[in-house]
DNA sequence: CTTATTTTGTACCTGCAGTTAAAGAATTGG
DNA sequence: CCAATTCTTTAACTGCAGGTACAAAATAAG
């Protein structure tokens, strides 16, 4: 019972997380929240609590729609290393086609708050876990079809593709150009 | 001419460049500058003129101590891949045993500000490419001494290595042990 | 010693961050 | 229709960010 809500939480968590992803957690002031949910700030704390508990939302809506993403982009079919080379590639291609240019929001949010927030890197921790245990996964799928080579760790390779996710991710942030970027992925997957 | 300033800009610069480094741009404000390099606010704007000012001053720093830094590492003696095993562990131990696990400095500015401070995105690119073209250099010993498959791309192979320690040193900073960094330690230097 | 110049300390200012309070509006259950 | 409950709106409030203004203090040149 009790008055409705005008306005969809679920949208507002949606635009929150726009938000956050532009202008990080320090960036972002209560009013640009105001203004881009387009609700009032009484609503705004009365649904959400804090600008951190929302922050923390935004966070698991990114988790949730984006974090997922890489995995099933890497989960199309084909030769494993061209699978690996298109997904590095289209990641490239969002990031600088991004008019803001604002990266991954959990590299993001690890720079600005590393272990600041500790419920913040903990999230940040879980979706890299995710990213590492796909990039194995196809691996071993590579090693399987003979495309790489079975002695090698493949768990040690995912770690590594998943980390030169993030160093390019940001690296996008600063780049001026795609060359950089083109020269990482030629550099892992010509490693492999 | 004039009253002698009673402190040392130099001096001011390091303390603000740790400061900086710390809390980031937007986390570091008057008050803290103040505090850490003891003196008065009428001073500080009076030498530095801006906090922006001030940030780009202690950003150089980082740079002309730190950044250089790496490239001494990697041309000490002994086996190229052994060596560069080393220079990534070292970092790995400097990023964790830090209490503050503040990670790097041009990575986090490039995370926090991204382009839209395009002098300090500027400043990271050259840091960036510095660090590549060390890289790229141990890999061309490396190929001259036999160590390296002498067909393959160095400067890629550089690209690799200066964004794999980019996404080390961003992990670094939500890293709750060493285990993942070792990982991709492993990952990169077998890849050679 | 005077003057010009630069630094210092203190005080002050505008504006906004982040949040809370209070009063009224909309809904459901009884 | 009344009561209880939940949402909305507007208005406030504290504190600090980021910087300016000004008078007093310290020097060097002449």
């Amino acid at each position: 019972m009790g008055r409705p809500k005008k306005f969809d939480p679920d949208v507002a968590v949606d635009r929150a997380m726009d938000v956050f992803w532009r202008k990080g957690y320090g960036g972002t002031t209560p009013q640009d929240l105001v203004d881009a949910l387009g609700i009032g700030k009484g609503s705004l704390y009365n649904t959400f609590g804090s600008k951190h508990a929302l922050f923390e939302a935004a966070l698991k809506r990114y988790r949730d729609s984006q974090a997922t993403a890489l995995v099933e982009m890497l989960e199309r079919p084909g030769p494993v290393k061209e699978r690996l080379r298109n997904v590095l590639r289209l990641l490239c291609e969002m990031d600088l086609s991004d008019p803001d240019q604002r990266g991954c929001m959990a590299v993001n949010t690890a720079a600005e708050l590393g272990r600041a927030d500790e419920s913040a890197a903990e999230l940040v921790r879980r979706m890299l876990d995710r990213s590492e245990d796909a990039f194995r996964a196809l691996v071993e799928e590579g090693q399987r079809a003979g495309e790489i080579d079975a002695g090698r760790d493949a768990r040690a390779i995912g770690s590594l593709l998943a980390n030169t996710v993030v160093g390019m991710r940001l690296l996008a942030r600063v780049a001026d150009g795609p060359d950089r970027l083109y020269r990482v992925i030629d550099g892992v997957v010509d490693s492999l």
